[in-house]
DNA sequence: AGAATTTATTTTGCGTGGCGAATTTATTTC
DNA sequence: GAAATAAATTCGCCACGCAAAATAAATTCT
């Protein structure tokens, strides 16, 4: 239950090294109330264990650069590779990163079925992860973990999907069959989950106790990240944001029920009302959703209309997780241009305007354009941090 | 930032004891992780310092009773006798309670203003809990410390009532105001959160680590219970579920805004609708009320339409919840009679055709019927909290 | 250039405190 | 009353965090 102080002392130093990217052992100390002699001797552990590396001089603090330098200490690349896999509609996007988070290789494959069982899954993935570290200069053979997400309810604790788009059946044990598959410790989660962890650790919220990060794909993602950590709730399916209602009998949606809030922000919601007028892409929802901009920018008035609502719906919604969870800031992270306009400062001023004002400003509301490869590197984020952690109470037991 | 081991050890026992209420050094040890010798020295400890006792012997776990049996410990009640006060509309409910919870002794007075200063209002408070002291069998110098709820913005770190309709200015240094005026250690808190503290320490949440605590009672409370503490968010404002947008441009609220939950669910939104129609009640909410929700179970389709429409409401306010949270339990928490029908069987079967299901059964969602002790009892179980840290905290520099 | 100064890091020695094992204590069963 | 059983305590060891001293690596002064 409670954990010894040692592994505590371990954790809180390698997450602030990675934090700052490059830190001084004083600073460490200073930042984690350790004294300098305890950091010492758990930064050397860290380098025995090579997870670690010491940099270059840096700069002293202020003005005064007297003295002896203080020695950067960083999170050593080359320590391990890892892949993230992101399962898509269609594809797969797999990602290789260092140990640091940067990008290596990257690879996308076609999926071979839309739903298709565990074992299949699992081989699709080995493969892009493959194809990844291949771009990367090495095989799967080179890497140390895989981190992988998918859309769908995931008990990322056991390892197990209980459902998915992607899979035929429940309680699919996607973890065992991706260890099987890539013979590398893996790790699966929730994706929206996954975006929060790569905005935790390489993005706008390093650092940042509590924020909440919000995706517009085809659906509307939630990942919360409360005191450091990924909350995953009870079952751990992922904070449903898009399927909470914002209208009581409102708009059909994917999932059966009306009203939620992607039925009317998502591009299939836009676009089922665009389609009362005749357009020339049916089938096509990428150039349907451009088209539908563009007419709503040139001045259309049934077009603008259609963007405006979605706008409206939008902030409504962002204004309710304000009002929820007071955060310190809330970080819009998409991929696809199509929704920028949900990401535009008049939605943003429309949140103002719905919460509750107590003098204290609302909060920061940052938008963070992120390309495709994002899932992919969350999951590769994730892949990380269970690896530290394996090799971290690894470091526990050889003491004993 | 890291805290020490001991510290650790002493609040992990202490809660348990509290959680359990009669507990065995055995099962401590079981439960928290440590071992007996370790057990046995924080119990010594704890007994020295007068915050814990030993009780009667347990039952052996199962049908062994042999050996030697296990004697319980548990809270010592008389340690510290705390008061609680809720600042309600036009009064001040306060009881004072033992460590334990127990309640010794309450007492309504009202408030000399219902907007007023700091310092009055420390007054009416200290005077609401001297009388409670009183029906208990003592005074105010009889208790080690206060806690206070009240409606609105606050930094209970800080002590600081940054906005309350208690008040008449911002940022007041309530707190401060209160250990002049008793001469007791204070503690303040939004009301909702306290009555989620309430749940935790003494209610339906007690060793539940993920839940939520909804209140109605003029507005519409929320309190979130996360890793066993309460959720502030980052400025203090408590969760402002009453105020989240459940339509677009919808009804007036008390805040100025539209389409809050509360203008849907509170007395006053149903009633200025069943102004509509002429009553015998037009100053008295409670009367009115009670006529209404009678109206609408003797059939009349006007009135039957109103609280119909604030179920439905109600419902979707609990199912976004659920979506956004997926916690482990729901509480359904109040006093008020006349909300009753928002906490009916058809409530809560409502919100689960309206939450994303996954196989899994959704979160229970319990009711607890509280009297109008709860707030204050919240706010004694705050204090206690906060004396119990001090106390803790004391303890470890007696060692150094 | 060399000494003095400044600041970072490492080493040393001490003390807290957790743990496993042995012991003591309280009870039931034979 | 003796044996058995199980809870609680005591004991001795050792991990580990810390303060202080020592060392290291730079800059500034003379």
């Amino acid at each position: 239950m409670i954990r010894d102080q040692r592994s505590q002392g371990r954790h809180a130093i390698l997450g602030e090294i990675r934090r700052a990217g490059s830190v001084a052992r004083v600073d460490l100390a200073r930042r984690t109330g350790l004294s300098q002699a305890t950091v010492t001797a758990i930064t050397a552990e860290l380098m025995g264990a090579g997870l670690i590396e010491e940099g270059t001089a840096l700069a002293g603090s202020g003005d005064a650069r007297r003295g002896r330098p203080r020695v950067g200490l960083q999170i050593r690349g080359a320590a391990h590779l890892v892949a993230g896999a992101k399962i898509a509609d269609r594809s797969i996007v797999a990602a290789v990163a260092d140990f640091t988070g940067r990008v290596l290789g990257e690879a996308t494959v076609p999926l071979s079925g839309r739903v298709q069982g565990t074992e299949a899954l699992a081989r699709d993935i080995a493969a892009a992860a493959a194809k990844a570290a291949e771009a990367a200069g090495t095989g799967l053979a080179g890497l140390s973990g895989l981190g992988a997400a998918l859309a769908g309810i995931v008990d990322a604790e056991a390892g197990i999907a209980r459902w998915s788009p992607a899979l035929e059946r429940r309680n699919a044990p996607l973890r065992a069959a991706l260890e099987a598959a890539t013979g590398l410790p893996s790790f699966i989660d929730n994706d929206a989950n996954l975006v929060a962890m790569a905005e935790l650790y390489f993005g706008e919220g390093k650092g940042i106790a509590d924020f909440l990060v919000v995706t517009v794909e085809s659906g509307v993602g939630l990942g919360i990240v409360l005191g450091g950590r990924i909350y995953r709730g009870i079952r751990g399916s992922g904070a449903e944001f898009g399927h909470t209602k914002v209208q009581i009998d409102g708009a059909l949606c994917r999932c059966g029920q009306r009203g939620c809030l992607e039925a009317y922000v998502a591009d299939y919601a836009l676009l089922r009302e665009a389609a009362l007028r005749p357009g020339p892409h049916p089938g096509d929802p990428q150039a349907g959703m451009a088209q539908l901009l563009a007419q709503a920018r040139s001045g259309d008035p049934m077009a603008a209309s259609i963007v405006a609502r979605a706008e409206r719906i939008f902030a409504m919604g962002l204004a309710n997780l304000v009002n929820i969870f007071d955060p310190q800031l809330i970080i819009l992270s998409g991929e696809l241009a199509q929704h920028d306009y949900l990401y535009d400062e008049k939605v943003i001023a429309m949140v103002a305007g719905q919460t509750v004002q107590a003098g204290a400003p609302p909060p920061e509301i940052r938008v963070h354009r992120w390309d495709d490869l994002m899932w992919a590197r969350g999951a590769a984020a994730y892949a990380i941090e269970g690896l530290a952690a394996r090799a971290l109470a690894g470091l526990g037991e050889d003491a004993a």
